[in-house]
DNA sequence: CCGGACATCTGGTCAGACCAGATATTTTGT
DNA sequence: ACAAAATATCTGGTCTGACCAGATGTCCGG
């Protein structure tokens, strides 16, 4: 089965798009080996060069694995949630909101029974910074984000670190920053470093229960906040 | 700068990371092109070809892009937080465990709440299949995986849902599966299969609290297997 | 000053060769 | 007959050097 010629993508892409049809269509299984690659060459009549090319992309993607000396075989479907994660449709705000909800009362919570005393002082510093931003500085953002994952952080729990990371990564906040940024007005981002100050200052003295609480009521603000945001946004 | 020779990876990724670490220290910037490839190889002192896959590789992973005929570009820095993602650590078992703790309860009882007819019945397939596997079967953890999956796209809050494909994601499960498998008993297994029915009939009956106790038990318990498993392991 | 023809640079692809590690096969020693 | 060692062979890993086509830059003629 040659190659289309009408086909302006690059040659590798081509051959890679194709073994991946042939894995996908179950010609060749998880763990099965692929022909070498001096015999895809010929098959595909294309040279061998290009055949590795396509590999290396596969190798890359995690859908084959290149055991020198012994061959290529379609790596097992156990591993990456690429496609899963493609798949996954990008949560709303308030989803996240109510992740975050639950997550991150825990995470101020385990934080001020575990931070340390650096882990303190660079939560003060990332305060600082945010405090001294106007609630127009586009910097503000990137300080919030960074307080509450210097909280990740601190919690000692690298899991629900994790959680947090993709709870603010780019998947998930792009709209709703926007959104919350967009109608913040300077008595609410006051409001919302009063909020951090809490937080800190529970962390500060080590104390668990206030932490939560704090936190607890931070997010439960930022859900108001953003709820009332959304209607003026989407009354326009 | 030549390449060490102490290196056992293949040519290509030394590369391709001797490249993308001079991008990241702002050597070369967005939106820069790189040297032409005859140069590339005759600066690094291997041949094209491997520079060509080094470069692949990269445009793979959406680090650079490459323009027939014109060059290669460094591409901008509004995607995947590669970088971040690769610096935070990989959880241990435990703090995994927690981090379940604190959020599959709450999918239960959202997933209670809101389950389809269709996600029900879903759910039971998934359980059914898991309830015909012996202890010994590895797809055992496969058809757990998929129920736990199942729960969060039932909980319809996809950011509940991100955060379950997170924890039991690939980067998070490797040897606590394979620890907790090993040392399953016939018993152990017959028990986790009990707790899933329970969570799966609290489901069906759509009541919110029993599914969260259930899953809170199920967990739980996990943990316990869990910690005994760990002492007999690390006790070898 | 502008536009087109040409020289040149870049990536795209190919052919064939040699090396080293992994594997399969055969031979050898008991 | 069997197991272990030596070997033949297969596989990917890398290199050299060549030619093509599209993109770019240059320079000359209008």
């Amino acid at each position: 089965m040659p190659i289309e010629s009408i086909d302006s993508r690059r040659l590798y892409r081509q051959i890679a798009d194709q073994l991946y049809q042939l894995i996908e269509s179950g010609e060749y299984r998880a763990g099965d080996r692929l022909p070498a690659e001096r015999a895809l060459a010929q098959q595909l009549k294309v040279s061998r060069p290009s055949v590795r090319e396509a590999l290396i992309a596969l190798e890359v993607e995690g859908v084959v694995e290149i055991r020198g000396g012994a061959g290529v075989f379609v790596v097992d479907r156990a591993k990456q949630p690429t496609a899963e994660k493609e798949s996954l449709t990008i949560p709303g705000p308030f989803e996240v909101l109510m992740a975050r909800d639950l997550i991150e009362p825990e995470v101020a919570s385990l934080a001020a029974k575990h931070a340390t005393a650096e882990q303190v002082k660079a939560l003060a510093v990332a305060f600082g910074e945010m405090a001294c931003c106007s609630a127009s500085d586009p910097a503000r953002v990137e300080y919030d984000r960074q307080f509450h994952f210097l909280l990740g952080e601190a919690c000692a729990n690298s899991a629900l670190e994790l959680m947090l990371h993709t709870l603010w990564g780019p998947r998930t906040d792009p709209l709703y920053i926007k959104l919350e940024d967009h109608f913040h007005t300077e008595s609410i981002w006051q409001n919302a470093i009063l909020e951090h100050r809490e937080i800190l200052e529970a962390i500060r003295a080590h104390d668990p229960k206030a932490a939560r609480e704090a936190m607890r009521k931070h997010i439960r603000r930022a859900e108001k906040r953003f709820a009332s945001n959304w209607q003026n946004a989407t009354r326009e």
